[in-house]
Order: structure tokens, then C-alpha cells, then sequence
DNA sequence: TTTTTTAAGTGTATTATTTACATTTATAAA
DNA sequence: TTTATAAATGTAAATAATACACTTAAAAAA
């Protein structure tokens, strides 16, 4: 027997606790070849109509957030397994003034090519680069920070970054985007080299042309071997 | 104008969605001088009562996240001001068999000395080293789990070990919380040279005589460089 | 007073990792 | 056939991480 102390009910009392808005709010990263894109939409209906936000939706009786989440991005893109990473809960009970709703923050990486340009259109949605995105409507651009940080980090830890990229890609495409997420210039020499330690990519026959004359190589990743390190980590650091 | 789409109302629907219980649960981190321990609680309440969980709390109509983690440590430890951070919102539809909660989780970081004896008794919590740990209800041990991976990365990029401490420390102590944290053996001499380099400690005149014959001198922080570090980061890695 | 005991305190050599850096090559276009 | 372009490639230097053992201060015991 647990005794019951004073002033603390033996039963919670759920039923008179304040209950809440929930929404999540998605952070879409895309790639397209030269820069690291977020996709904003213009909203077209209230509250800040007319003003670029984030793509959310509310969180539905019998979805987790991730659900949410794949669904709000489904909805806007069309695309279906993306990789998504929870970022931050966002509680301020000010931050939407219509009503008091807490928002769930993930972060989503695409294959900008990928997408569906009918939803997005219909969303009235674009890609901006990261500095010359509009600004955004309550504290999207904070969560927009806060999810850059993220993938900076998980960027050094775990080979995320090919989720951007198309299936085959040059070894230049995948430094560009290095590149671009940890905003620093890397030797291409000594990237190579970091990758190659990875020991997660296969090197085609194949080359692509559109770069050079010389062309080159395409690469495609070792699902296997790629998978084990999402897992289990690599160390990033250059 | 923005013209509206189809099937997408001009005015969000808040007044229609779910709203749903909020809860904070806290995963508080203490050092007893050898060992990192974590804080439960045995609940005299339902549900689930006699059984051991993190302490946790519903969010109020005026409070952020970290207000409420604030009022639910405050309210088992007595403790205010203390190191929190968010880590992870837990949002599975049947996690919380009663009614449907999601959970956002911090963890604390506090001088294991410092609590009040008396409020942490009227809760029946306690101390634990981490596999000593009780089972826990619901998802409270991914929870904790989840927080200890974050504590160590955080401590590998931010001087945060420092607030387990009290104010005056040896340097032993110090790296047994670092070992504790890291779930590893450091060389002392390795140690010292790495903790010198961040350039945040004192030496005191003062010796701690309870440890050795010798004694072993006392360090307290430098504040200033102390709160530069921890915000522009550090990288801690032996 | 001297000896013993104990953990504290300290530095260097080795290894591994990271960084800096320039020339040759394959191909298309002129 | 020549030219132009980006691709491909390796090594040396610097920095960071690791491994490792003896001396010392003080209390306790003889």
C-alpha cells in the first residue's frame, strides 16, 4: 500500500487539466545542386494570411507527430518515406495569437527534384536559399534556425546528407552540399578522402557530362553499408 | 489577393481540432560524488501507483514547457534556477493509457546535495545509479535513455558538467563526473591537460583533506569565461 | 621524531588525425 | 590538332589524442 499524502489526490485529475492545440510545423530542406533550399509557403488562408510560413498542420486524434508530420509533407509534396527528425516543442502561449498551440518542430530532407509541382503550386510554395528567405510569421524563423543547427550536427555524426541527393550523383554535387549545410568551403582533395574513409559509396562506370568536359563519375550509395552508419554514426569532421 | 484553393478554408479551423493534454516529465541528473544518479519518483497516485516514473507535470494555461519543468523540479526538489533542457515531445496516441497525453521531456542537471530532503520524501523519491534503475511506467525509460545520450553530447561540446557540481570541486571529482557521464575511464594526466585548455577553472588555495593525506587543491569556476564557453561551445572529446 | 601510507600532482614521446597544397588527365569544343 | 575546362589524385606538415610512471605533500603509525 502507497499512503496518500495530503494535498496530493490519489487518482490525477486529467479530466480538469487544461487541454491544448498541438501542431507540427515541418522544416523542408532541398538540394539543388548548387544550394540548400527550405520550402515556405504563402499562406492562403487566416491567421497571417498573405505572410510565407512554415507548411504544419494540427495533430489529428490518432497520429503521433512523425504521422503528422509525413502527412503535412505528403500534402505538400507528395513524396511518401521521407527522412524526418524532430527538432523542438515550441510552448509559449503566445506565439499564435488565433489560440494557444504548442508546436512540434521536424526537420524533412528531400530530393528537391522529387517533388510534386502541382501541390506546391497549389500551396503556393517556394524554395528559397537560406538567406534569402522571406520573413516568417510567428517564431518560424527561430524554428528554421533551430532545425539548421540540427542537421549541422547530425551532419557530423551520421551520413544524412545523401537523403538530399538524387540516386547517382557526382563526387562535386555531394561536396557542394557538404558545403552548403555546414556553410564553410572544403578541399576537395581532403573531402574525397573523408568520404572515401566512410567507405559508404559505390563508384559507377558511368559519368555525367553536364559538368565538364571531362565529365564525372557518378556515384550511388551502398544501401547496406549506408544504413549501418545512419545507425551507428560516423564522425564527420573537416 | 491570395486567391484561396479548393477544399482549403480561408480561416483555419482551430475551434474543430483535437486538443489534446500536454505534460513535461523530467529527467533529473544528479552526482553523489561517484556516481551519476537519476531521481525518481514512486507514485502514491494513479495511475499506475506503487510503481516508479519521472516526475512529471500537466502544463498550465500560462506556462512555457520550461516554466512548468521549472515548477515540477522546484516542487520535488525545492530547487530553483536550475539547468534544463528540452529533449525530446513523445506524442504515441496510447501512451498514456488513461487519456491521451504526449510529454515533452528536459533534463535537469543539479548538485545532488542541494535538495530538499523533506519534499523529495513526500514524493518517496529516489536517488538511483543508472543500472540500478527501477523499470519504469509508460515510455518514461526511452525517456531517460533518450536524455542520457543528449547529456553526453552536450557535455562533449558545452562545460555543463560543471552545474552536477558544487561550487568548490576537486579536479577528481570532476573527472569522475565526466567519466560517469561518458561511461568511461580517463587518464588523469590526459584530463587535466584537456580540462586546463578550456580555460574555465580557478585554483583555489583551499584543499579538500577528506579524500588523501596529501589533499587534493579545490577549483571553482571562472563565471565569465564559464557562461562564454558554455554558450559558444567547446569540443570535450578523450 | 621518523617512517609509512595514500592519493595528488605532473610531462613527454608516440600515434592518429587534420590540414594545406599543385599537377596531370579526359573529353568536348573550337 | 589545339585549346579550354573541370576532374582526379597524393604527400608533407601541423595539430590533436593517447599512452605511460615517478615524485610529492601530508596524515597516521611506529
Amino acid at each position: 500500500m502507497v499512503p496518500v499524502i495530503e494535498n496530493m489526490p490519489s487518482v490525477s485529475n486529467y479530466q480538469d487539466q487544461t487541454h491544448l492545440l498541438v501542431a507540427v510545423d515541418c522544416i523542408i530542406f532541398g538540394f539543388d545542386k548548387e544550394e540548400l533550399k527550405i520550402l515556405l509557403i504563402k499562406r492562403n488562408f487566416e491567421p497571417e494570411m498573405g505572410k510565407w510560413s512554415l507548411m504544419g498542420g494540427f495533430l489529428q486524434p490518432n497520429e503521433t507527430s512523425e504521422n503528422a508530420a509525413n502527412r503535412v509533407l505528403e500534402t505538400l509534396t507528395g513524396l511518401q518515406d521521407v527522412y524526418l527528425d524532430q527538432v523542438h516543442a515550441y510552448t509559449d502561449p503566445k506565439r499564435d495569437p488565433v489560440e494557444r498551440t504548442i508546436s512540434i518542430t521536424y526537420y524533412a530532407l528531400i530530393n528537391s527534384e522529387d517533388h510534386n509541382e502541382e501541390l506546391t503550386k497549389q500551396h503556393s510554395a517556394q524554395w528559397f536559399s537560406l538567406n534569402e528567405a522571406p520573413e516568417l510569421i510567428f517564431d518560424h524563423g527561430q524554428m528554421v534556425q533551430h532545425a539548421i543547427n540540427r542537421l549541422r550536427y547530425k551532419t557530423s555524426v551520421q551520413p544524412i546528407g545523401f537523403e538530399l541527393l538524387p540516386e547517382k550523383f557526382t563526387m562535386r554535387q555531394l561536396q557542394r552540399l557538404y558545403e552548403t549545410i555546414l556553410n564553410e568551403e572544403i578541399d576537395k582533395r581532403n573531402f574525397a578522402k573523408k568520404i572515401n574513409q566512410l567507405d559508404v559509396l559505390i563508384k559507377l562506370e558511368e559519368k555525367d557530362m553536364s559538368s565538364s568536359k571531362k565529365g564525372s563519375f557518378l556515384f550511388t550509395f551502398d544501401k547496406d553499408k549506408y544504413e549501418a552508419n545512419t545507425k551507428n554514426g560516423i564522425s564527420f569532421k573537416l
